[in-house]
DNA sequence: ACGAAAAACTGCGATATCGTAGTACCATGG
DNA sequence: CCATGGTACTACGATATCGCAGTTTTTCGT
């Protein structure tokens, strides 16, 4: 999985863009990309990666869902949850029950394997969690109530119409 | 691109997992597939994804680079950072330049080709930044803050080896 | 109740990501 | 100055992502 060294490269290279002035839209690329490297070498062992553990978390606190349901939550087109829900269907992790509501759809549900196979991973990720709450202190708080606000404005941003100006 | 809703799926689905107790991670992930769906779909008419656009945008800022630093800026692994070089070459959009100081490596630089596609890419971008800022507005600083903290606080566990407690 | 439009999903194919393993080069010790 | 070990990069191959276009079912207007 690579583990990488710092931010900061070396002495002084790129070093120059300094965070301060630089787009807070980066800066999430930035953090989302640390965090993608840092989840999976933690999930690694367990088989899981950092979005499938997401999606078994997801599934997890939510009994069963739709494909499209979890296509909004987890902002991704329908053919990748589609294809996602095969491959777990695949492990034996997911499976399927007619959606009665809707005949075109179904709902997804962890299979007992599935839900071992998060908790396997969560056994995992919570000491990486703790490390990181630990490094956050009390800032920790703030620091979700800051993406939680970002998240609410993408979210507007994201379903307005391009050209509609409020 | 793919335009979605809102995470707060339909009327009750699983929106019972509230976001204040859901972890730092989790949210971050949430924030970043967010963000690359919008940064995605408003990119997209200039050729350039999201993270093309931050690779350049670096590139930009950094006059030249060789393929380690940039790997450990984004935080991606060696192989990927090469494709990623070979892609843009293959655009005319990047050249390399052989490194003075180590035979192995090469400084990637942008051509005027690529700068011409990273600001026709930072056309569409700015807008939308703009947006962004709107919504955030006086916590925007906040929420750089919080992002420069969590960022640091994962690099450092990043490059701890995982049995190395302080 | 019927037909048109919209929505949920998927097969397929194009492209992207990234692990494995290998090559070229540098650095260190003796 | 050579050997040994480490580092920079990459070819190749396996798998993942996701757009396009098509099918089935639902919704809505009349």
């Amino acid at each position: 999985m690579v583990r990488q060294r710092s931010t900061s490269v070396k002495g002084l290279t790129p070093a120059d863009v300094r965070d301060e002035d630089v787009d807070v839209t980066f800066m999430v690329w930035l953090t989302s990309r640390a965090t993608t490297d840092l989840v999976d070498s933690v999930l690694a062992p367990a088989g899981l990666d950092g979005d499938e553990f997401a999606i078994y978390s997801v599934l997890t606190a939510a009994p069963s869902i739709t494909p499209t349901e979890l296509a909004r939550w987890m902002a991704a087109p329908p053919t990748t949850v589609s294809s996602y829900v095969k491959r777990f269907e695949a492990r034996g992790h997911v499976e399927r029950e007619p959606n009665p509501d809707d005949g075109r759809s179904y709902r997804i549900k962890l299979t007992p394997a599935g839900r071992r196979a998060h908790r396997a991973a969560a056994k995992l990720f919570i000491p990486m969690r703790t490390r990181v709450e630990e490094g956050l202190g009390p800032r920790g708080s703030e620091v979700r109530e800051a993406l939680l606000t970002l998240r609410s404005v993408l979210d507007e941003i994201r379903h307005t119409p391009p050209g509609a100006l409020e």
